[in-house]
RNA sequence: GGCGACGUGGUGAAGUGGUUCAACACGGAGGUCUGCAAAACCUCUAUUCACCGGUUCGAAUCCGGUCGUCGCCUCCA
């Protein structure tokens, strides 16, 4: 069995066939840097994320582009009001990005390149559109891309170009385009913006086009696989493949994935609505990051998925039941011989684990193999009827499969090191009042440790202790 | 107005013609274990899949209609 995805264009469901077998080329629409990012435009990188870790995690080879537009209205108003350049904007919002990412535990990309450092490729692209008579100058400087000399265009959005609708706003935004349907290739320098000078003349570059040059750049003219949200197939992606074909004459994605929305408040969570809820306020305000991982990637990325405290509280008890496990199994002694039959177990669990992700990466099916396991594993912890050996075996399986999930604890060299500050001395103290049964003063510590988020249980081997991850 | 997605229990959500088809998670009730807890385990918590009609030996699953929700139609992940 292998992977099979549902592209956008076609709508088909189909097998992945790496162009370079072995190998897949992945191009993630990333972050604009203008200011931080909320937790909708982070459910559409962490399911390119988990697409990334499931392929790698399959053994193929896999080469992940996720573009950071540094230059566009947006970063060229909010550096204007703020009194900074551009660049210095872009990379305040660039770290903070990557702060974030790293919080949901997002691989790193491979390349994330920036679109003002790739300014050249664009321009290369513009002008074999312009001498090919895909693209038209208009008085103050600017290029647009003629739609009319595209007919394949409108087939990703499923939009017939005659009937899209001229806004005032389109109109008046592009004034001077023989189609208000055609779109922004290069923009015509003005007073107080950022400008280039290029073989094409000064200004600056349109949205769509960096997408072409930077993932052409990284990953050649065809390329594999492309993600983004449901909101950029039109016009972004619409506009990238019109382009982009037309100045290579070859195909430029293969599969076509869009995430659906993430909704707050039955709407979809943007800026321009105000239901934004951001990575960093939420953690700061003590959200487990695991449990917003969890909560961000458990249902399947073209399902609409709704956020709110309900789903957030259900994410962090999923993750606490599997902590509760993996603490179970570290503390968990016992000397007999390894139960034969606990690797029918695990082999069960990957095998459903696998056929869920192959299709078309249904992760609640996949998380429904994995917790069917944690209930078996548990059951049997609660028998102690696996050895010490299977034990140990059993949650390297649990990590192998979380190298897909990224939802586990960390694996401390020494545990102890996650612990706060004085809880070391107060598990001593309560271990020593439970020696001599002192069950008052067992209590108070016990109390006194849950009060600074250590929750700790007494099993036959001793008392064991696990951080919590509570909302709050 | 055009195009598209969706509607499953208290909640989130798998399942797209029949062999457990109503997973899994959260929540709730009872029980076991425990010094007490916690965790865990066990039992129960949708004879039913928005509504109506049709196809079929058989439908949550296919077809038609109705109602409702959401999204896209040049800011957008």
């Amino acid at each position: 069995m292998t992977l099979r995805l549902r592209d956008t264009l076609t709508g088909a469901v189909r097998p992945l066939e790496p162009l370079e077998p072995g190998h897949v080329r992945i191009y993630s629409c990333g972050p604009t840097v203008y200011g931080p990012a909320h937790i909708g435009n982070f459910r559409s990188f962490l399911f390119a994320d988990l697409l990334v870790r499931y392929l790698r995690y399959r053994g193929l080879r896999v080469t992940w582009v996720m573009n950071i537009t540094d230059v566009d209205d947006k970063i060229i108003r909010g550096a204007s009001e703020a009194g900074v350049t551009i660049a210095e904007m872009a990379t305040t919002w660039l770290e903070r990005f990557q702060g974030d990412a790293t919080a949901l535990r997002m691989t790193q990309p491979d390349v994330l390149p920036r679109a003002t450092e790739h300014i050249d490729g664009m321009v290369g692209l513009i002008q074999t559109l312009l001498d090919a008579g895909h693209a038209y100058r208009t008085d103050d400087g600017s290029i647009f891309f003629r739609i009319a000399s595209w007919p394949a265009y409108g087939r990703l959005a499923r939009l017939d170009p005659s009937q899209l609708r001229t806004t005032e706003r389109v109109e008046a935004d592009e004034y001077g385009k023989t189609d208000a349907r055609d779109f922004a290739l290069w923009k015509g320098p003005k007073p107080g913006e950022p400008s280039w000078d290029t073989a094409i003349g000064a200004g600056r570059p349109g949205w769509h086009i960096e997408c072409s040059a930077m993932s052409m750049a990284y990953l050649g003219p065809s390329f594999d696989i492309h993600t983004g949200g449901v909101d950029l197939i039109f016009p972004h992606h619409e506009d990238e493949i019109a382009q982009s074909e037309a100045a290579t004459g070859e195909p430029f994605v293969r599969t076509w994935l869009h995430c659906a929305h993430l909704r707050l408040g039955g709407a979809k969570m943007a800026k321009s609505v105000g239901n934004i809820s951001r990575v960093m306020d939420l953690l700061e305000a003590g959200v487990s990051a695991r449990a917003l991982r969890y909560a961000l990637i458990s249902v399947h990325y073209r399902q609409g998925l709704e956020y709110s405290e309900a789903s957030l509280d259900a994410a962090t008890a999923a993750i606490e039941r599997l902590d509760a496990l993996v603490a179970g199994l570290e503390a968990y002694r016992e000397e007999r011989e390894d139960a034969v039959d606990l690797d029918a177990v695990l082999v069960a669990a990957r095998s459903g684990f696998e056929a869920a992700l192959d299709d078309d990466l249904n992760v609640s099916a996949a998380l429904a193999a994995v917790f069917a396991m944690v209930r078996e594993l548990n059951r049997r912890l609660a028998d102690r009827a696996i050895s010490t050996g299977n034990a140990t075996r059993a949650l390297a399986f649990l990590r192998d499969l979380d190298a897909v999930l990224g939802i586990l604890p960390d694996q401390a060299d020494n545990p102890s090191d996650d612990l706060p500050a004085g809880a070391r001395e107060l598990l001593d103290a309560r271990e020593a009042a439970r020696a001599g049964r002192d069950w008052s003063a067992s209590d108070r510590l016990r109390d006194e440790l849950l009060a600074i988020g250590v929750a700790v249980e007494d099993t036959r081997d001793g008392q064991r202790w696990r951080r919590l991850e509570a909302v709050r």
